[in-house]
DNA sequence: TCGCCACTGTTAATGCGTTGACAATCTGTC
DNA sequence: GACAGATTGTCAACGCATTAACAGTGGCGA
């Protein structure tokens, strides 16, 4: 029903925390919330929540409010597909053996299938269940596989490399902690980008101007 | 000199970028830059560059562009302060080591000089150099040791908890990968949150959605 | 059954970040 | 030494996200 605005960014990097705070409260036994119940968890105004759902065609019942449940129901609808996504890692090093288990634990949504990385003394071993391969083994197991999203924690230039080759094979979508910059190749892919760095320096600059 | 309004939120989170690609073009001996050419690798204009410069007061030369080197010092000292600050890490799980390591790995900005973590069996381990010490001692080490920042490794209900203690220690900037929301307790402490989960999700969302 | 209250859906207003436009300034050349 | 070309500093216009306002609707009590 109702208005159907297409979701902007903003929107749709707020659905998580609806959706996490929406578990919370049915864990809790909460049954309705108002919207100004839900905007003061999420430090926003009633009115920014209404709209946000408006985007998909309103979830609430006038009058009464949400349904907890059935709004937790609809959004995890929205940002979760019906089968995990086979997901490959392409770097095993410190930060790709940590993102890996964030993705295992987290589980909904992704499926690790393997893992990938150049340096022959990581190769053989095994990472949350999955083996990491030689980067050779790429193509031949993306193909066989059916990978869709990659995880990118190999440096800037690596990535660059990679990223043909990925794209080649078929993924469009990435989970870059990566200095490099997939939109300015390749427009039309889906990147969620998470620059730790750059993280880190803007905390250095608010620490140094407060 | 010129106008000096004060650089909002979005300006900020630029400067990191901006100061890594003037070291990619220091370190290729590119000695003079223009806000068209910044622009172009930015992915944004020309007009949005000089803005953000003219928070600050402007390093440009007008006919010319601006030096390069100089550009990224000055930048370098809004972003990093003389002394590294002395960081403390809360959670020496997966994720705990990882950022221990890229933090280290940074150089720039932070020195991590202790982390924690309630387990018995992490505590007495090293990482990245620093000892891991039981919460108890959370207190004297940070008298002690005048920590500033502290990285936030451990979930949500722990945060909450340990982050009543460290802001009564005066630790007032967090690098936080908890869902806790610092700053609906505490309004005015500098927090840089990383919500790994919340990425994830978005990504799915896309990748559903696209 | 009527009317009041609570709350959503929707449209309008506001505010802020981005983009565009132009004047000011510097270098190099004829 | 004046002029052309290039490029910044700055102010105004625009657009989008957020906030406010209000109409529409369901529940509940008299």
């Amino acid at each position: 029903m109702t208005s159907q605005n297409k979701p902007s960014l903003p929107v749709i990097k707020r659905l998580p925390r609806y959706y996490r705070y929406l578990g919370e409260m049915e864990k809790e036994g909460i049954v309705k919330v108002s919207s100004s119940e839900l905007a003061q968890v999420m430090g926003t105004t009633a009115s920014q929540v209404r709209q946000d759902f408006n985007c998909f065609g309103g979830f609430g019942q006038q009058g009464i409010g949400y349904n907890v449940k059935l709004l937790r129901e609809e959004l995890g609808k929205l940002i979760f597909a019906r089968q995990p996504i086979p997901t490959i890692l392409i770097g095993a090093g410190n930060l790709g053996h940590a993102m890996a288990n964030y993705l295992v634990e987290d589980k909904r949504g992704f499926e690790l299938q393997g893992a990938f990385d150049v340096k022959p003394e990581m190769i053989g071993l095994t990472l949350c269940g999955v083996l990491i391969r030689d980067m050779g083994e790429l193509g031949a197991f993306c193909a066989e596989h059916n990978s869709r999203v990659a995880v990118i924690c190999v440096p800037r230039d690596s990535a660059k490399k990679v990223a043909r080759q990925l794209i080649d094979l078929g993924i469009r979508a990435f989970w870059n902690f990566s200095h490099y910059d997939f939109s300015i190749d390749y427009p039309d892919v889906v990147v969620e980008n998470v620059h730790l760095s750059d993280s880190l320096s803007t905390l250095s600059y608010e620490v140094n101007n407060n």
